[in-house]
DNA sequence: AAATGAATTATTATCGATATTATTGAGCTT
DNA sequence: AAGCTCAATAATATCGATAATAATTCATTT
């Protein structure tokens, strides 16, 4: 899952060469289905070669490395079909988690949404300066949608969606910025809070999905 | 996801040990909790450390260990309440490729089941002689149930639910047979098949969720 | 006796070198 | 030219040794 920046440095080279892979590869610094030659991260980390290996082991099961016996790693490339499932697949569970946490009649679930929600609001998209995303609404974005689904009592539930999650922020950094530029994101993260807090899990519901189908609309497109 | 025991034997020295491993703690033989210490891996097998750290790290992903930075590897530990949500979101996750198996109405999927189902009753659950579960029951049983997923459409959705499958195995290994001696468990596989054929969805759903929450409730009891 | 902390031991994490296996390409055959 | 074989090359997988870190022991102090 998303790796924590903080204690990057006192961790072991493992753990930073995981990271530092993590996000180059979120990031599209590594571009889809190329091949990861020990050798060749070897000398940019700086390191041998076995925290290296473990590190594309470990990033395996996050779906972003692909492990070819005997013939090493690749980052797990990216088609139209593969987003479309991947679109469908989020839908599918994040109606369920966020069916399950409302139905939970949970307050401290409200609260934290509420709270998420707050933060994501106080964060601009772009930056102005530069143009490019702000990676701080970035992380607030990531967490109010892994708040919706806090609640739902399933922890390994979760762990799926945040996965999900981590898989179509490159897609969306592959489009680049133009996904979202002609929407109103910020209203459509208000309706689907306002819909919780009404407790109407239908309309929630309703809203979240067509969130998730906007954006793939607009991402379909880009990958022709 | 469930190691080929075919090709074991060319494959690398990593996935023989991957497999080793896996099946070590499906069966119960590597205790839920217990430290994976490399070294007495290391002789067990007959490697030397990097094979095992990199099976370990790759078994990370099933979520059949953890893997703590700086100390080491251990066994995912069990519990009634891990179990108690397993059960739970495994409903979750195959209720939903259940029904998106049957809305496709592929031909061949059903085909597909209905052989599965077939291979399924021929083998006998437990072997006469000694008294243990027919590991070819188990292999056909697992194709059962992952065959009722596999028209979906989502690779993703299936991933998740043969995760979720192994996991699970490890709770029933763990019990011992009691939790199917008193039960009619082709009865029940029988009546899934039926249902689906019949393509009535929420009959389908109803008797799959009531499989898996009889062994569930045979298995809480085991945990105490 | 409980708590502290330095010294010892055990274990993990990492490196650099080598064995193993795939890939490439040149020369040969049809 | 397309296909095949076999050497040359490149990359992966693995080993054995060492450095870094955590866990344990045991004497010392309160």
């Amino acid at each position: 899952m998303m790796p924590n920046q903080l204690d990057s440095d006192n961790s072991s080279i493992t753990n930073q060469t995981y990271q530092r892979i993590y996000s180059m590869i979120i990031q599209g610094e590594l571009k889809p289905g190329s091949k990861l030659k020990i050798e060749e991260l070897r000398k940019i980390m700086g390191t041998g070669a076995s925290p290296i290996r473990e590190a594309l082991s470990l990033l395996t099961s996050e779906q972003l490395v692909n492990r070819i016996d005997q013939r090493g790693f690749r980052v797990s490339h990216v088609s139209a079909e593969s987003f479309a499932e991947l679109l469908k697949t989020r839908c599918w569970l994040e109606e369920r988690a966020l069916r399950e946490s409302m139905a939970s009649q949970d307050m401290q679930w409200e609260e934290r949404l509420l709270l998420a929600h707050h933060r994501l609001k106080r964060e601009a998209r772009i930056l102005e300066e530069t143009g490019l995303i702000n990676p701080n609404w970035e992380l607030r974005h990531k967490e109010f949608h892994t708040s919706l689904m806090s609640g739902c009592g399933s922890s390994l539930l979760i762990k799926f969606c945040d996965q999900l999650y981590d898989q179509n922020i490159r897609y969306r950094n592959a489009a680049g910025s133009i996904s979202y530029s002609s929407r109103d994101v910020g209203g459509e993260h208000d309706l689907i809070l306002k819909h919780v807090l009404d407790r109407n899990a239908d309309k929630a519901v309703a809203e979240l999905v067509s969130h998730y189908k906007k954006t793939g609309e607009f991402l379909a497109l880009q990958l022709k």
